[in-house]
DNA sequence: AAAAAACTAAACTGAACCGTATAGTAACTG
DNA sequence: CAGTTACTATACGGTTCAGTTTAGTTTTTT
């Protein structure tokens, strides 16, 4: 018999459905666009339905207003951005020795403004709306705990040991994400730039010393 | 004889010129509590002027626009909040002994929370308007520049020699401005709470070290 | 083919905003 | 005291914005 579902979440959506849902799609990669180009405020509604390519009609038909199509739209850029930065990908497996991974690590993350341009400009709007959306700042954090803080502190733990390892993670993580954010968010490469392969290793280095006796 | 000045910038300021610049002033008071609190697009004029205690004409009659009263008042913001963070006051000297000094520079970055509570809200304006105000973060990196790197690179070379003392100075910096952003700004303190001494302690530490070979 | 759902284009409401203008007041200057 | 300056209060013009509504079209379902 036919499915007597009448428009709900079927696991065979219909015909209607995937076309609101693309629509919905839509809605998103425009806003995503719009926000992440202008910020929270300095975003208009008829600018994200234009750059959907869709009426505003179908815009506030898929999403309440706009905080509820930006909460639906970092929410899921939070997951996918992080993600792909930290390489879940099968083929962008990180060395078995746990330096090489480091250092691996370090690079990969360095090259984000080639690879993940758009993160840079996530990451900006996270912290300007770090106020008025505070959730999402959360979020972003417990994302990033889950997926680089972790990850790193189980490399750390190969090397020096378990006491130290996640002051270590989060030491090195840190060291990384204030070079991005001052080089490539603040245009610093044009006011102090930095040798970013020296900076790298001299961190791995560093952060890498046996848990020995303080100087 | 009186001076002949009529108006202009004299060393003895006229009790019109004092007047006026207690209101310009207030202005930029008004203007830095709204911007800090709602960022650049979400602040209105109309706002500025009630905080300020002052009436609307007076605004524009002191700066030509919103934009250009933005860049005043974020100019005079660069130069204090470094420099009351790095303590160019002459009480709060840091110790002769290198890794002390360190330590306590580590300690009252940390701190920056509870000393310089407009710090944090600056620092997320910076970053937030980085692409509307590019002026504004290269401004702040120069500054941090010359007030911070500077001064950390010297203690550096004291301890590890001069090869690498300035990237380990970016690092120490870096380190702990992450931690900042992440555990203050970030709201990251209920999401994963850190250690901040052992924090400082371990970076103190690991960023010390001496430039062996590495492992 | 008929009914239903989702869409489009466009106009509209009510409010906020930037910047200006007007009219009048308080303070300083010569 | 007369003139100048900086201010206040208020209102206005023109624009923009969030969100709704209206009327009509396309697509899917039955």
């Amino acid at each position: 018999m036919p499915p007597a579902d009448a428009g709900g979440d079927a696991a065979v959506p219909s015909a209607r459905e995937r076309r609101s849902q693309h629509k919905r799609q839509a809605v998103l990669d425009g806003a995503r666009c719009e926000f992440l180009q202008h910020g929270y405020a300095a975003t208009s509604m008829d600018r994200v339905a234009a750059a959907a390519g869709v009426s505003k009609a179908t815009v506030y038909g898929h999403f309440a207003d706009k905080q509820a199509l930006f909460r639906a739209l970092t929410e899921a850029m939070v997951g996918e951005r992080l993600s792909e930065l930290f390489g879940a990908s099968p083929q962008q497996a990180l060395p078995a020795e746990p330096a090489a991974a480091l250092r691996e690590l370090a690079a990969r993350c360095l090259e984000c403004r080639h690879s993940q341009p758009q993160f840079l400009d996530f990451l900006r709007l996270v912290i300007a709306e770090s106020e008025r959306f505070p959730e999402l700042a959360k979020t972003f954090l417990a994302q990033l705990e889950h997926t680089g803080v972790g990850r790193v502190t189980a490399l750390f733990e190969a090397i020096a040991g378990a006491a130290e390892a996640e002051l270590r993670a989060r030491l090195f993580m840190g060291a990384l994400v204030h070079l991005i954010l001052m080089q490539d968010l603040l245009h610093g490469r044009e006011v102090a730039p930095v040798d970013r392969e020296a900076y790298a290793e001299l961190l791995v280095r560093l952060v890498s010393a046996p848990p020995g006796t303080p100087g």
